[in-house]
DNA sequence: GCTGTGCATGACCGC
DNA sequence: CGGTCATGCACAGCC
């Protein structure tokens, strides 16, 4: 499994090494409707955006950018719980997993991926994203998207 | 003070 | 109403 993540017109991967393990294959079928109920970025954006042209990407998820996920000095990205439950690996029994993420111009990424308990349930954020952030200029209101590569 | 961390709070929204 | 999550905020290090 790959992912993408867009700031604006460019895209990171994940790593395979964070490939799913079997709960993931489980949930194949949920994670797609989820997308398909979720996503507007259409398939001529991420193929602009994805430059490999052999890759065929599977939009899984967007977010349009908060404050708080924009704000440097926090420079963490709160991940809706059902997204994070569904593409991302389970970190019931961690507290926190790295995980690397490589964008369409190869360059690779390393974030904490954790959540806070909170009240009975859990918030789901990826930190450490400050290079990144800079990197690619997020503002408000843009938006991150995540996708598969094939 | 300033900054990062980690949780608390409450607005919002779907059911 | 109950869950989610954007933001508040207290606390701890560190200039």
């Amino acid at each position: 499994l790959h992912g993408v993540l867009k700031a604006r017109n460019r895209c990171l991967s994940l790593e395979p090494e964070i490939r799913a393990k079997e709960p993931y294959q489980e949930r194949t079928g949920q994670a797609l409707l989820e997308a398909q109920c979720w996503r507007r970025v259409t398939d001529l954006d991420l193929q602009q955006v994805f430059r490999n042209p052999k890759a065929t990407v599977t939009p899984l998820f967007e977010k349009i950018l908060s404050a708080s996920d924009a704000d440097l000095k926090l420079a963490r990205l709160i991940i809706p719980k059902r997204c994070a439950e569904a593409f991302f690996p389970d970190i019931s029994a961690l507290h926190g997993l790295r995980i690397k993420i490589q964008d369409t111009e190869g360059n690779e990424w390393e974030f904490h991926y954790r959540y806070w308990l909170n009240g009975g349930s859990r918030i789901y954020v990826l930190e450490g994203l400050r290079d990144y952030m800079v990197s690619k200029k997020w503002q408000p209101g843009d938006t991150v998207c995540n996708g598969r590569s094939k």
